[in-house]
DNA sequence: ACCTGAACACCGTTCAAGT
DNA sequence: ACCTGAACACCGTTCAAGT
């Protein structure tokens, strides 16, 4: 059986993960090593690579752990403005719950594009009057601007957690995805400019 | 005098800084360390100590040379749509012209709070309309939503460097702004929600 | 199957010593 | 004033050996 002489029970890659990540939100992400990582489970530091190839490995498997928080809310019926606001305001939820590992969640957004919340997005983003086509380009941009605002917030370029500075930002979203629905356009008087 | 038996001029932090710029933008920002950078510059590791106090120190003298870089453009007179265009155009040039220190650019945004850009942000964003006591919120917004952008599309959010993506995202800021200049109020509807 | 100790090739940084 | 070598306290990872 070999089990650890310290431990009762075997590790596994969930137990490491999850450790991973409760000393990350702790100590922050340049503080974790592999051996302290095994020290915290009370554990040799080469047994780790019984169960995880190395540390980038790892830190994927710390990154779809907290992705896996996500769970977007089913279609309640509100308003399309309504549900842009609390798509938002769900991810901004996870950023600040785990502020040192979201740096590294936004370094890796192939992990970002999770099935469950683009879906929900584009359904929201079409009740808005995005048209089919367009679709695509418009949802990344949303979820590279989001993104990109929760990491200037969390990196202190405003003082603190600064809620009507959010509320700004979303509705300078919100009123550009209006112009979707006036004309079906995006009122985009620049679409065809020759790119670059 | 001491200087180096194997060079000819004594070490300047100007040119610990370049050659760091040269050895990121050529493998990585990762693959940079203090004993790679003295071999590239033909020094013993330690010398650059006497230059420059330590790596993060090495790396913020790094990022401060990249940002003087931004030459914010005078007004030429054109409209603010075509403004906004242009500056985002220019740190995007940027940003694909070090593309693997940009995410640590973003990681440090008091740096990017540069006065000379910020201004000429200003300036735009009153001509589009944006009242004066929302203009730091909205020039936040905006900022962190560019490099956000930014950030995803080096990342590799996008299949390489989509110029329509880009375009599509300017589009939708441009919109969003246009709100401010129909009324004012940025057609804000929910500015005074209780914040969470 | 699972764990372990020793070892290797790296780090950043300090410090006393050289010229 | 500027440079240097040796040393310290760390890393991630490999590998042969243990049960």
């Amino acid at each position: 059986m070999a089990v650890s002489a310290r431990r009762g029970a075997p590790l596994s890659p969930e137990e490491i993960h999850a450790e991973a990540l409760r000393l990350i939100d702790e100590q922050g992400v340049e503080a974790l090593s592999m051996r302290k990582l095994a020290a915290a489970l009370n554990v040799n530091p080469m047994s780790l690579y019984h169960h995880v190839p190395n540390k980038e490995a790892l830190l994927d498997g710390v990154r779809t752990l907290v992705l896996s928080e996500i769970k977007p809310a089913d279609d309640d019926g509100s308003s399309w403005q309504e549900q842009i606001r609390g798509l938002g305001a769900g991810l901004r939820a996870l950023a600040h719950r785990h502020p040192s590992l979201y740096p590294y969640l936004c370094a890796h957004p192939q992990l970002m594009r999770q099935d469950g919340v683009s879906d929900v997005l584009c359904r929201v983003l079409a009740a808005a009057g995005v048209p089919e086509e367009r679709m695509a380009a418009v949802r990344n941009a949303l979820f590279a601007f989001t993104a990109g605002f929760l990491l200037a917030e969390i990196n202190g370029m405003f003082p603190g957690r600064d809620d009507a500075a959010f509320e700004e930002a979303v509705t300078l979203i919100v009123n550009g995805l209006s112009a979707y629905g006036r004309d079906g356009s995006g009122g985009n008087a620049h679409a065809e400019v020759s790119p670059g």
